[in-house]
DNA sequence: CGACAATACGAGCGACCGCTCGTATTAGTC
DNA sequence: GACTAATACGAGCGGTCGCTCGTATTGTCG
């Protein structure tokens, strides 16, 4: 790891914005480096002074992602209150915040659905504290399980919450929410 | 079109079935035409006697799964008793034949989930049907909302529960039972 | 200023992609 | 057997991809 100056910096954030926004339109797969250097306004060596490959990008993209989704859920989770919250309540508290990141970050749905990606384990594994939380006795297996199910269940609903447009929009997040209600609901849940 | 003989139709069906097992193995981006050849034991131009390019082999793989998919599911759909089954029994009855299908055509999943393939709007439509059936009542908007919604839960979930070996795939196959009745059960369910 | 590290450039490499085309072989029909 | 259409081959084209490398510029520090 080399000595990042000032601009060094300014250049790997104005790289991960050119990642997030070309995902966003075209899928990871479909994204070339050579594209993302050109949006980031650099040249393909450029890029590679600060990433030694393509993966690399989506991981530092995935972690400041995670970052920021972190800040904007911390009232969602970190409050103690969650515990003895109405399940309806709850989801709402977590999803609201969800929705809106990813309205505002259109391309990190791309991120959190990919196994092994900071941002999927890192939500995942925030899901699981707040069941365990709320259901001390659930077995582990138990935990994992229904936090990985009720993760793939936003992240396959996101992308198309994302894409639509307003009126559409509320009603999608409103099935969402039931969904996750719904699932959380009975016996063994929450 | 051209008159295919026995043999013409033969390789198609071999086609299709290398494909189908690559793109279980490697997605569909990343399944090149060559390798499809290869693994069908035929030339990259023998291919192109039968599919105008790679489109068209997702394309028609797509058809020939959703054929065999309304055969397994003849029993679920068609009869019209559905219409008064308990909720969770006709998740049962659907979703079953479902992830037989999907074990036994891994590869299905990554066809499934892309919106215009046959074999994601043939689905959504039918469960569109269904839902029709037992809420008469229900506006347009809302059962293309909850038939969309239903068959991408199945879709995210569907992953995990195939690459799933079995004492944790039943459990999977579980979970989505239960996000599926949760789901449905609620106010303007069925 | 001089020395050194960090930053920047961009032509282009090697690999792979989807796909083509000229040619050879095989099967159906009379 | 002769003729035709269907089937089969595979080297390789034009293009894109992730990434490299030699070189030039800029910033930091004594």
């Amino acid at each position: 790891m080399v000595k990042r100056q000032a601009r060094g910096r300014q250049r790997i954030a104005e790289i991960l914005d050119a990642a997030l926004a070309l995902f966003a339109e075209t899928g990871y797969d479909r994204t070339s480096t050579n594209a993302i250097a050109a949006r980031a306004g650099i040249s393909p060596g450029s890029l590679y002074q600060y990433f030694p490959n393509k993966e690399a990008i989506a991981d530092a993209l995935s972690e400041r992602l995670l970052g920021e989704l972190r800040e904007a859920h911390a009232a969602a989770f970190d409050d103690s209150a969650v515990a003895g919250l109405p399940l309806p309540d709850l989801v709402s508290r977590v999803v609201d915040p969800l929705v809106f990141f990813h309205v505002a970050n259109p391309g990190a749905k791309v991120l959190i659905g990919e196994k092994g990606q900071p941002l999927h384990t890192g939500v995942t594994d925030r899901v699981g504290a707040l069941l365990r939380a709320r259901s001390p006795h659930l077995p582990d297996d138990d935990v994992r399980r229904t936090s990985t199910v009720a993760v793939q269940i936003v992240a396959a609903l996101m992308g198309g919450i994302v894409a639509a447009p307003e009126p559409e929009r509320a009603a999608l997040v409103q099935e969402l929410k039931r969904a996750l209600t719904g699932y959380l609901a009975p016996p063994g849940g929450l």
